[in-house]
DNA sequence: CCGAATATACGACCAATTTCGTATAAAGAA
DNA sequence: TTCTTTATACGAAATTGGTCGTATATTCGG
């Protein structure tokens, strides 16, 4: 019953489901002007891809209006896990601190953000 | 003169650019085994990965011989690096210390790692 | 009511990726 | 030498992701 499916969302669908994430609910008109803030893109094309994403279930959508009104149907912190576990097989032989490492490695984290982390990680150490 | 061509392998490549960051230089039919350990592909599709690989400029072969020996051409570190940036910036919100938080959640990394870690932070505040 | 604006549906196209069949040449075994 | 195995080259089908045009329906302003 929970959600053990593959969640494999492609680059575009990814940048749907950014915007998704961060306003709850919305239309295709929004989802659209937001994709066409940064990038150059068709309506319709945001609209197809919303219908693929819906087939998919990748999101949800409300169709009992006119316009219908869209939202995430996959959680954030676990399609980001997921994806981040697939490029910690693929790319860093399957070590999460090899990839925490060259992640800290050019960083721009601010010292708040280090302290963060070493609280996390004192945690992890005490367990 | 560097190495700043943009860094895209495709998952397929990039499969076979992990094995050949393992073996430093390795025939086709030796590539082509390592994958086949893991999936279902004929030789074939192998050999022509990898001559498209070359023409790509992410591999090098030495076809001196009747069997060609081909090596990466590309940078492992360079490679994770782009990859793990395109990922900070299209999931996480450019915040590499969310991806960070995130990889460290539910990690199997040793106490030993852990310290490894935290040695690099400490060096990050310093500066 | 009528035309413009806005919505969804849907088919089609294009480019990139992946797949493999087949041709051909070289090497090895008998 | 002749048959089998093992290479590379190459063409082409199949797939997938992304793009958009066009058809059609609904809503809204006047």
């Amino acid at each position: 019953m929970s959600n053990t499916k593959v969640i494999k969302p492609t680059e575009s669908e990814l940048e749907i489901l950014q915007i998704l994430w961060s306003k709850g609910l919305a239309t295709v008109r929004e989802v659209h002007e937001g994709l066409a803030a940064s990038k150059d893109v068709g309506y319709t094309t945001t609209l197809k891809l919303m219908q693929i994403m819906n087939e998919k279930g990748l999101v949800k959508r409300d169709d009992s209006m006119r316009t219908h009104v869209y939202q995430a149907a996959v959680n954030k912190e676990r399609t980001q896990k997921h994806l981040l576990n697939k490029m910690i097989d693929s790319l860093f032989g399957g070590s999460p601190t090899q990839l925490v490492i060259q992640a800290l490695g050019e960083t721009k984290a601010s010292p708040e953000e280090i302290e963060k982390i070493q609280a996390l990680l004192n945690d992890l150490k005490k367990q």
